[in-house]
DNA sequence: TTCAATTTGTGACCCCTTTCACAAAGGATG
DNA sequence: CATCCTTTGTGAAAGGGGTCACAAATTGAA
């Protein structure tokens, strides 16, 4: 079972698992079965069986899965347990708000530098909103700090109509991942990856779900 | 054709195209074949022509669609022809940002009314990002301003130990529609729906993407 | 040691979604 | 009006993902 094509769903619902692991481990649970973890996560029992099938066998029959070896079991196979050093380009409204979210650290997302077309617009926002004041740098410079930092995933949050350019701007300094928050979709070359988040998108789904009930 | 179950990827889609079209739009493009909008969305012809056919036929044999009618008949579709009236809960880094988001109004998405539990608290703020002064109330008067302001959506940006409250207040509004931007699952009665916007888990999706090349 | 109870891992089945391929329909041209 | 070209709409086939059901493995008690 281990070496197929992994579908999408299943890494979505890995990182849900991991999210359930993390609060059962907190908990002091040790132990969990399938059917526990498939209840929590609102999903059926054969599908978190068959999920954790395609990386190899981690339970016990008889007994069920053990919280902690499971949840690290998960973050290595999603590579979440080794940090990931991401760079902010557009230190807006979005953009600062994401600055100081917590839920980033607390699972290994690490945001170490932070870019803007115009740096001393935007730095009192941000130095207003977390206890240190963070280093806002010219977007001229992202390539040179992108190597400097090893910074491997980009955040853009930049108007729609600069995010195909910082996303350019991105790969050339050869950071793999990246997350666009900008309602535009972005194109990347092969080897690297790019998802958008659209908000508007949930929304458009949203209302087509309540126009018909 | 038209009477069956829609997939969910579908009614993605059309929001997708949606996008596309009143780009088109704004550039004055009057025709499109199935083609050149697959390309545009990065889809498969096929696709599009079937995604369109679970609701009707729109185009014409030989020509393509009217880029202008083909708009206007997924905006139809989705429900986004209409204006949707909508609650924010949690007046903080996030809500405020959203707040301040514009393309909620370009797409029909208005927020009517901004809740906290420490109105005092944020009020500066928000102010500050916004040309005239928001007015943030008290998360008690939730019930009878969602009625009066006939609330039909709301958006969670609470701590995530708070959105289930603030869903269930919501749902005893009589607010059908729920997206949440906690990192926890909420769960609504029969007739509700809920849609969750987790960041890490598109942040756990791309670490993979990259761990796994 | 044997047997009952429990729970995993997985082959087989089913359903939903996507893609393919082509007939039907419309437009243009002479 | 006839012919050719383009593009839609859709039945059929292919593909992928989810669910079911059961054999295999493990534990614990008799
Ligand atoms: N505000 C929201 O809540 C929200 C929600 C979802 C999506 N978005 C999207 O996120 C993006 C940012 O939204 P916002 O409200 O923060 O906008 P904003 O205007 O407040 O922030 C944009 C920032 O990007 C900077 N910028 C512009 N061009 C740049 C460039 N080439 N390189 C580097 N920096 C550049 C600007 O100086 C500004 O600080 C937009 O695309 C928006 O559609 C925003
Ligand atoms: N900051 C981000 O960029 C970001 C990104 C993704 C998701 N999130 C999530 O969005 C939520 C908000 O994040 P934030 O960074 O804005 O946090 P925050 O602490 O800045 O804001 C939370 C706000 O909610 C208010 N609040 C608390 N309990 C409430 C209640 N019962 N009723 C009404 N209001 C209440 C608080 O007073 C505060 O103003 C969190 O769940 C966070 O995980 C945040």
């Amino acid at each position: 079972m281990k070496y197929s094509k992994i579908p999408e769903a299943t890494i979505r619902r890995l990182s849900r698992y991991s999210r359930c692991l993390e609060e059962m481990e907190q908990a002091g649970e040790e132990v969990v079965s399938s059917a526990q973890l498939a209840t929590r996560c609102m999903v059926n029992a054969a599908q978190v069986r068959k999920d954790l099938a395609y990386f190899g066998e981690f339970g016990i029959r008889g007994v069920g899965y053990y919280v902690k070896d499971l949840h690290n079991d998960i973050k290595k196979i999603l590579g979440s347990n080794k940090e990931w050093r991401m760079a902010l380009i557009g230190i807006g409204n979005l953009g600062s708000a994401l600055l100081s979210y917590k839920d980033f650290l607390k699972q290994n997302y690490k945001i170490v530098a932070a870019f803007d077309i115009d740096p001393p617009k935007v730095i009192g926002r941000v130095s207003e909103k977390l206890g240190k004041p963070v280093e806002v740098l010219h977007i001229n410079h992202l390539k040179e700090v992108a190597r400097e930092r090893r910074i491997e995933i980009g955040l853009i949050t930049t108007p729609p109509s600069e995010a195909q350019v910082v996303a350019n701007l991105l790969v050339e300094a050869g950071v793999r991942g990246l997350l666009n928050f900008a309602p535009t979709q972005i194109v990347v070359p092969e080897g690297f990856m790019a998802k958008d988040v659209f908000f508007t998108t949930i929304l458009d789904n949203l209302a087509y779900l309540l126009s018909n009930p």
